[in-house]
DNA sequence: CACGCTTTATTGATATATCAAAGAAATCAC
DNA sequence: GTGATTTCTTTGATATATCAATAAAGCGTG
């Protein structure tokens, strides 16, 4: 069997290359002096950019579990980055809005990802980008299926 | 900026697509009765394939920290799919075996990990596998450069 | 309005990831 | 051989992922 050993799974090169990437990008907000996670900072920033959104919308976008979300805002909030304030007309959920530090951790944290991005993908051009979405897409399409 | 939002984040759409297949695949594996991860399957499998493996080296094959490489061999031992014996010239380690529950652990996931690496690179032909592959090896070398 | 149903969020238990610290055994330098 | 260093492993603390159970508020229908 050709894919038989374990370096030559793809999902196996997929998942190692997703950790690396973290790590190198967590390594360089560290050394930057921000006192914040990549999850931390994909939650935040998603708040960021969207105004009333929900917990549950946040897992959707993010690909996070609703609990995972829930304990990631704890967070955030005891850090002092996201303030949380009561819905006035539906008790269910509460208002969530970036505190000015959290305005300010986005503000430093948003050059340092785009370097981090740029050097990540260093020598692999639009075409071979794009190409690695679409096959991404699909597989993410296939592992839906209910079949 | 072209890549401003989330969802065009190249990154972002790795890390959704290595999350939807551990989802599916733990699902597979779960609905055929198998009680395990697919972590501990991939350290299982290791010891399986290389005699008198050391810990370390388990961690650096299945790209895992050490010590998420201690915890995980101790559950696979608590769940009797493992046995150590310590090793009789180096105390420093144990020599790792699969005990029969183990081996027909491995039996019995074999096949199921096959269908579900075919189901989720369905429609993916090899050439494109193979791009993908050597994209993964650029991006984990440019995390890894020291610069 | 009272009931059940849905939506939103939280909590608990367990597994894994990461970093730092510590333990223990081997090895090297002298 | 003894002390320092290196190697292999473990443990602790914290963060995240997942599944299951629970809580609490809103909504619909009678």
């Amino acid at each position: 069997m050709a894919d038989s050993r374990l370096q030559d799974v793809l999902f196996y090169s997929l998942e190692s290359a997703i950790k690396a990437y973290r790590r190198f990008a967590q390594a360089r907000l560290s050394a930057a002096g921000i006192d914040i996670t990549i999850d931390q900072w994909l939650v935040l920033n998603m708040i960021h950019e969207s105004a009333d959104i929900t917990l549950q919308q946040i897992g959707a976008a993010v690909f996070k579990d609703f609990a995972s979300v829930t304990r990631i805002v704890q967070l955030l909030e005891r850090k002092g980055l996201l303030r949380r304030t009561p819905h006035p007309s539906d008790g269910r959920w509460s208002q969530l809005a970036l505190t000015s530090a959290g305005k300010s951790v986005i503000s430093a944290v948003e050059p340092i990802a785009q370097a981090n991005r740029r050097k990540a993908l260093d020598g692999i051009d639009a075409r071979h980008q794009a190409q690695l979405r679409a096959v991404l897409k699909q597989i993410m399409e296939n592992c839906d299926a209910r079949d």
